[in-house]
DNA sequence: GTTGACTCCGAAACCGATTTCGGAAACTTT
DNA sequence: AAAGTTTCCGAAATCGGTTTCGGAGTCAAC
């Protein structure tokens, strides 16, 4: 008795040929006549229409797909170990790219595997059963195997994120070097002599990019590289936490913390309150990403806001154009990132922008 | 010349027709082996099976799709009003809905509309179209136009949250009833007299729910309802910090609040530390929903935790359940939530928990 | 040796659209 | 009036699978 299957309301959709039944016309005309063909009188797609809009028509979209050869839809493969993570940025993310990909007819599928190993597979496997014409892929990683692999299957993607391959797929990625710079001298301006730079992992491709940043930055401040104590996290809150006790206890002198996201930056900051210490006057912290929380923060968060409605925005239009026979290189995009100054960055103590304590390394 | 489409690599992908020819079967044959069936002998199966690797044949799911009448995939509809209101809860959830969905071989479409007018359309035409076979429906709100339409057009679908019509549809939602009674309490027995309660909006269903719930454990604690200060907000933390606001300028007395999402409850801490008081000296504050920045916040915030992978998980198993014509009835499942102490309350100041204080008001 | 049951496989129809090709009617031309 | 255009529409094939139905074998039983 319970088993059997419920009634989903007897009266099925019409099919076209339905349609094409109820107006008196073939099947071929009548999907002209919706599809706008010019050669179809337009007393004819007149009828058709108001017939279609009168029965409650809706094209079966699998049938298009079968014969049109694409699905209309973009794919997005996460994976489980990173749930969390980031996830005030993913989620504002992929609302954006959502949003752009409707504008242009395309929906998005999302698919979250339990480990980064199964990722590949599944790439192959949704594009190969053809339930997404192209993918959008987070968080490029160093020698990033789904790159590989889609760049060997040749699957359109996008990367947000570039790569060492980057000369050969379609990308869109912050200025994540020169932002790191102007943060590293906006530390400096306020007489910060002594550094930490939390990292992403090294696995992360943007870490090396944010690495060359800081470093340019500081030989350009005359600022000698054992002034600035290298750590690494995994963009958790927690990893930030850690980061903070570890400078307590190994590394006192450091007065600025430079972090490779905004929630890094926000563990480190309630690391640093439990541990007594006052952040900005004992030491400033600075994130990267500006998500919308860090505003609200206590204090509001330093950090590197780039817009992630403009990212997603603009791969949606990217991977569109991708999938409709554009070239990747056509669709190589680096965008800046706006330095947004806050309560969690002030000048070091005893500092006076004239005094002599400028320009101690020089 | 630029635009020509790219060659997407000659070799497509083999057909089951091309793996039959190969293998020198008939069609239906090698598809009957590939879906295991019983009247085919194991020599066979094993043969189409090792063609298939070889080949590296996948089937297409826009043909099985066309047959077999459904297309493997929910669909989420979010609004861009909403975006970034709740990031952080709706990325955790969301992820956690893709994995349950893809363990039971369905795929999440998201689909993204400029505002909530948009919703129902969308609804209807992606299962119209055939492109999802239900529905996961987040955040109902109070006469549910979403709720009303899907049930009058007979679509499967499940709801994050109760609504009026909860007896007939399926529904997950938290007892916010029972926890919000809970949170009341504990600040209660911490010894707060005046309290606050920032709610969402009146179209949010949940919060005539929370509103129950923190009127019932004042009639239990003989609080009386104008010492509890109402104010409405938008789930995001700017509301929270407008509420905080109010607060000081026009109920000072109050010295608890209790927030009805994360966001809110940081950003009434933040601006409770812009106006110069202490959280929780001066005024304790509570979360709702425990997103995992809450525990990294500073001060860490008092919150009322369910998990959203669990929640993701279950509408997973859920919705597929409804789809394959179990009963929308089956499926109703109310959850617990966990008061979970931290940092952003505190007992009153000069309360002693054996004192006269206690039973002030009876 | 015919009947019956059982095992294994193929021909053809089908899902619901689109596309190719061609043909009938109406309308111009010469 | 015959020939050539133009306009509009339909028959049939196609996309890549699944399902229905039946048929050819093999083997045991009567």
């Amino acid at each position: 008795m319970s088993e059997e299957a419920i009634d989903r309301g007897g009266a099925r959709r019409p099919t076209l040929s339905a349609l094409a039944e109820t107006v008196g016309l073939s099947k071929p005309t009548v999907s002209r006549a919706l599809n706008d063909y010019p050669d179809i009188s337009d007393s004819t797609k007149q009828r058709v229409r108001e017939a279609a809009a009168s029965l409650g028509y809706v094209g079966s979209s699998r049938a298009r797909q079968l014969t049109k050869g694409h699905a209309e839809a973009i794919g997005m493969v996460t994976s489980a170990d990173n749930i969390g993570l980031r996830a005030a940025y993913q989620s504002e993310f992929t609302n954006a790219l959502s949003l752009g990909l409707a504008q242009q007819n395309y929906d998005l599928l999302v698919h979250t595997v339990l480990t980064d190993a199964d990722e590949v597979e599944s790439y192959k496997r949704l594009y190969g059963e053809g339930k997404v014409d192209g993918f959008v892929i987070m968080r490029t990683r160093k020698n990033d195997t789904r790159v590989q692999a889609l760049l060997d299957a040749n699957i359109p993607f996008v990367t947000q994120g570039r790569t060492e391959l980057a000369h050969r797929h379609a990308w869109l990625d912050i200025d994540v070097e020169q932002c790191f710079a102007e943060v590293f001298e906006h530390l400096y301006d306020l007489g910060h002599r002594h550094f930490a730079f939390l990292n992403g992992g090294e696995d992360v491709y943007s870490s090396s990019l944010r690495h060359a940043g800081v470093v340019t930055a500081a030989l350009k401040c005359s600022v000698p590289l054992d002034h600035i104590c290298q750590l690494s996290g995994d963009f958790s809150a927690a990893s930030g936490r850690l980061a903070m006790r570890r400078l307590r206890d190994e590394n006192p002198q450091v007065t600025a913390l430079i972090c490779s996201n905004d929630a890094m930056a926000m563990g480190a900051v309630s690391q640093a309150h439990e541990l007594g210490l006052s952040v900005p006057n004992d030491i400033s912290v600075t994130g990267y990403d500006g998500v919308r929380l860090a505003e609200f923060y206590n204090p509001p968060i330093t950090t590197l806001a780039h817009s992630a409605a403009q990212c997603g925005q603009a791969l949606a239009s990217m991977v569109v154009g991708l999938v409709q026979g554009q070239a990747p290189t056509d669709h190589q995009v680096l965008l800046p990132a706006d330095l947004t100054i806050r309560s969690s960055t002030a000048p070091v103590a005893g500092f006076s922008p004239t005094g002599s304590f400028i320009g101690r390394y020089k």
